[in-house]
RNA sequence: GCUCUGUUGGUGUAGUCCGGCCAAUCAUAUCACCCUCUCACGGUGAUGACCAGGGUUCGAAUCCCUGACGGAGCACCA
């Protein structure tokens, strides 16, 4: 009855078949070349939630079987898990590809003796130039006997990169070109990084070794991208020649997020890192998972983000409004409040009281006050500045009146405020603590009220006016906070 | 070129399978007002969409055809 319960609010359209399973798995399959950007959250998000709403489970499997091009970084293993540990899911099991080679290389040996698949020594150029044509190559004839000896050549690394790949056997002349005689494995010559599987030579294609790695890890539901939208139809033939059913499966398009400058792939963020225009990963300007952390922002609001955009095969693009109004909904309650005065202009005051007690938080006055002592001079920002003869309540202070480079208490009331003759302004003493706010576009230092200096490293509060701010680093001279949103 | 696949307001999404309850849902965005000693939170309201053209039908966002535009694959990347 809980079930039902849950999968009537489900956010996630219905996963297609799920009747004819007694669970519902699934997998996570990243590359771990580098930590996650912001497109990669969905995996996780939508699995996970899929995952709450069928009561099953999903493992994470890494795809690290091309050392050379896409290798693999070792601290991204890591690192991708902690990233989904932060987005609220925890996979049932974790693999690595590059364990299970062996099974691989099983599987290509039976595939190669029921005559699935040949060895071929062809250029890339001249077998594709064939393939198109619709045409075999002098290859696909060998009998399975030669084709297995070279096959163990290729595991035994006597052959060198581009000298020999294993093909399986699909249809030479189907009529979608993209599954003709597909590649199942290359040789490469750079070494694994993994101490564990830097022996290995020949390595297996992603749809060969992903098909397998599906069926035996008893993977009942896909779901990826469109760039692999032929990959079923390929993995197909290997299925068809072990007789397995293959799972279902869900294509979605591509997500792009608005309001960043830099390009929304790992590759292109790790050049900037290596370049020095980003700090790192966790850079405010990186679109990366590890960034909005940073920046205190929940896993939950980026997952109800990713969550809403469905599973539609068109690509969507993601508004990082979108992820913001979620967190401000999560930690708007929670966050307590303080002034913090942007590039500041000073003012002596005259007259008023000696402090000032605005409350932490709005809505709880039973959380307390702040202490903000005047002083002789407080800031405003720039902007804030009333024009000479003007009035502006300093909120929790009270109304002032500007004459010259002084702000005079005028006394007034409250009702001054509420008549919308005065704006209410933020400001701070001359004496408060130094911050850095660190956001997207750049750096931007300024003084906190003295109160601020109680908040401990990783709380996130609010500065009124400005926005909603984790506490970073703190230390004598400077408190370094990362800008979340307004 | 061949093969897949998609197109609902600024953004995302529901509805499309089984045509009428859709003068199209919800969220976000923007604007206005209310609340408020924050430009936060909360409340109210407004703005704004069925790619185009034909056809079938009493009736089409939903079915059929044609077209336009978009995305993906045709790698010894994942």
């Amino acid at each position: 009855m809980e079930a039902e319960e849950e999968a009537d609010d489900s956010l996630l359209p219905d996963l297609p078949n799920v009747e004819a399973y007694d669970e519902v798995r699934m997998r996570a399959a990243p590359n771990p070349n580098g930590p996650w950007h912001l497109g990669h959250a969905r995996m996780p998000a939508v699995i996970g939630t899929y995952k709450e709403m069928y009561d099953g489970s999903f493992i994470v499997r890494f795809d690290d079987t091309d050392p050379e091009t896409k290798r693999p970084d070792l601290t991204a293993y890591e690192a991708i898990l902690d990233d989904i540990d932060y987005l609220g899911f925890e996979p049932d099991d974790v693999i690595r590809a590059s364990d299970r080679v062996e099974t691989y290389y099983d599987h290509a040996r039976d595939l190669i003796e029921m005559g699935g698949a040949y060895t071929c020594s062809c250029s890339g150029e001249d077998f594709s130039n064939l393939k198109n044509n619709g045409k075999p190559c002098p290859h696909r004839d060998k009998d399975a006997e030669t084709t297995l000896d070279e096959f163990e050549a290729m595991v035994a690394g006597e052959y060198s990169s581009g000298e020999m790949v294993l093909r399986v056997k699909t249809d030479i002349e189907h009529k979608n070109p993209a599954l003709r005689d597909w590649v199942a494995f290359r040789m490469i010559d750079t070494p694994h990084p993994r101490e564990e599987a830097e022996s290995y030579r020949a390595w297996p294609m992603l749809d060969f070794q992903s098909g397998i790695d599906d069926h035996l890890t008893g993977v009942t539901h896909i779901i990826r991208g469109i760039d692999l939208q032929d990959s079923a139809k390929r993995q197909q033939f290997v299925y068809d020649y072990f007789g397995w059913d293959y799972p279902e499966v869900v294509h979605w398009g591509h997500v792009q997020v608005d309001a960043y400058d830099v390009k929304m792939s790992t590759s292109s963020i790790k050049e900037l890192i290596d370049a020095g225009e980003l700090d790192d990963w966790d850079d405010p300007r990186a679109p990366t998972i590890k960034s909005l952390r940073r920046r205190g922002i929940r896993g939950q609001a980026i997952v109800d983000a990713m969550v809403g955009l469905g599973t539609s095969t068109s690509n969507v693009d993601l508004s990082m409004s979108t992820i913001y109004a979620n967190n401000r909904d999560l930690v708007d309650d929670e966050t307590d409040r303080y002034f913090l005065v942007r590039d500041g202009e000073s003012f002596a005051v005259e007259g008023g009281p000696d402090t000032a007690h605005p409350p932490l938080h709005p809505s709880f006055e039973d959380r307390g006050a702040r202490d903000i002592p005047v002083g002789d001079a407080v800031r405003l920002e720039s902007g804030d500045v009333p024009a000479e003869g003007d009035r502006v309540w300093l909120k929790g202070f009270g109304c002032v009146r500007r004459e010259s480079d002084t702000l005079v208490h005028t006394g007034d009331d409250l009702d001054v405020v509420r008549e919308g003759d005065v704006d209410v302004i933020h400001w701070v003493p001359t004496e408060g603590v130094q911050v850095r706010m660190r956001t997207m576009d750049g750096d931007v230092t300024g003084v906190a009220e003295p109160d601020f200096g109680d908040v401990s490293e990783d709380e996130l509060i609010q500065f009124e006016r400005v926005g909603f701010v984790r506490v970073d680093d703190r230390d004598d001279d400077e408190t370094v906070v990362y800008f979340a949103h307004k």
